[in-house]
DNA sequence: AGATGATCCTGTATGC
DNA sequence: TGCATACAGGATCATC
């Protein structure tokens, strides 16, 4: 499911509800879910405090005593939910949309805080994990296998244009969803920053001009940054933290709107398959 | 090196 | 209504 907005609105909302708040218990339902083990994860959760959520591309990073981090990945169709007490919940007078009962029967894990707030984790697909490592594991994972984040100063045309350059015969949608080439990005925004840039996603990188390369990244930032505002994209399963939806949909240009016309210039939008995804782009501005 | 397809799962939409 | 097929915000693995 979720991409870097989406994992981001749970973050900062986390950030908010588990603060200074110290974990009372841990209950598993799926135990495969679970690195390396229930027994080590309930071990390093019960009793702590939590500190801050950070995140790493679309990873969740609980910080915890004794050098150890917990690595929440939602994949596909995770979810991250927040109750402080039962009973329905209400925003802003409105009931909340999304997830009407947790537990449900997706939800695999549990984790109970002082002051009766519980946070659930459902996953229909079963694709996410929880995994507990250690700081320097942490450090090396994500040195090794992620690049830097789309919305630090480190992401810029100069080493976009360099890494670009060691990747001359890669697609340039499949380089964007790769998160060695930058933390984050996943099959949505990827379209719609290339959308943005008008680049084509089936483009060869090695054709790619510099000027386009420095668009492309201005248009990643660009794109990321409105979809945080809006609380990312919910057309399925997304909700952030109290269940609610994203709004960003409504703005998309692209995704999911193969069929309709371009907002840019009124041609037919495309659907096709790169990198063994669906792919939306408009035939005429996208080069 | 990089593309492709299968795989981990379950739900939903579409077509016959 | 039933049944088959395709596809879904991710990422990894084997194979070509």
């Amino acid at each position: 499911m979720p991409e870097l907005p989406e994992v981001e609105t749970i973050r900062r909302d986390l950030n908010k509800f588990l603060s200074g708040k110290k974990i009372t218990a841990v209950e598993v339902r799926q135990p495969r879910l679970v690195k390396p083990s229930v027994t080590k994860l309930k071990k390093a959760l019960v009793g702590a405090r939590v500190g801050r959520v950070s995140r790493r591309g679309k990873m969740l990073v609980w910080h915890l005593p004794k050098q150890q981090k917990l690595l929440v990945h939602l994949k596909m169709t995770g979810q991250i939910v927040w109750r402080q007490g039962g009973g329905k919940l209400m925003v802003g007078g409105h009931p909340i949309i999304g997830v009407d009962t947790v537990p449900n029967k997706y939800t695999h894990i549990t984790v109970s805080f002082t002051g009766g707030g519980k946070l659930y984790f459902n996953d229909t697909r079963k694709f996410g994990y929880w995994r507990l490592v250690d700081d320097a594991t942490f450090t090396d994972i994500s040195q090794k296998n992620f690049g830097p984040e789309p919305l630090s100063v480190a992401f810029n045309a100069n080493y976009f244009l360099a890494y670009l350059k060691k990747h001359q015969r890669a697609l340039i949608k499949a380089i964007l969803l790769d998160q060695k080439t930058v933390a984050g990005i996943g099959n949505i925004y990827a379209d719609e920053s290339l959308w943005l840039a008008k680049v084509k996603p089936q483009r060869w990188v090695g054709k790619l001009h510099p000027a386009e390369i420095k668009l492309l990244v201005a248009s990643i930032k660009k794109i990321l940054k409105e979809a945080v505002k809006y609380r990312g994209t919910s057309f399925n399963s997304y909700v952030d933290s109290l269940g609610r939806a994203g709004t960003y949909w409504p703005h998309r240009k692209v995704y999911g709107r193969g069929g309709l016309s371009c907002k840019r210039c009124g041609t037919i939008i495309l659907k096709t398959r790169v990198a063994g995804r669906g792919t939306h782009y408009c035939p005429k501005c996208q080069r």
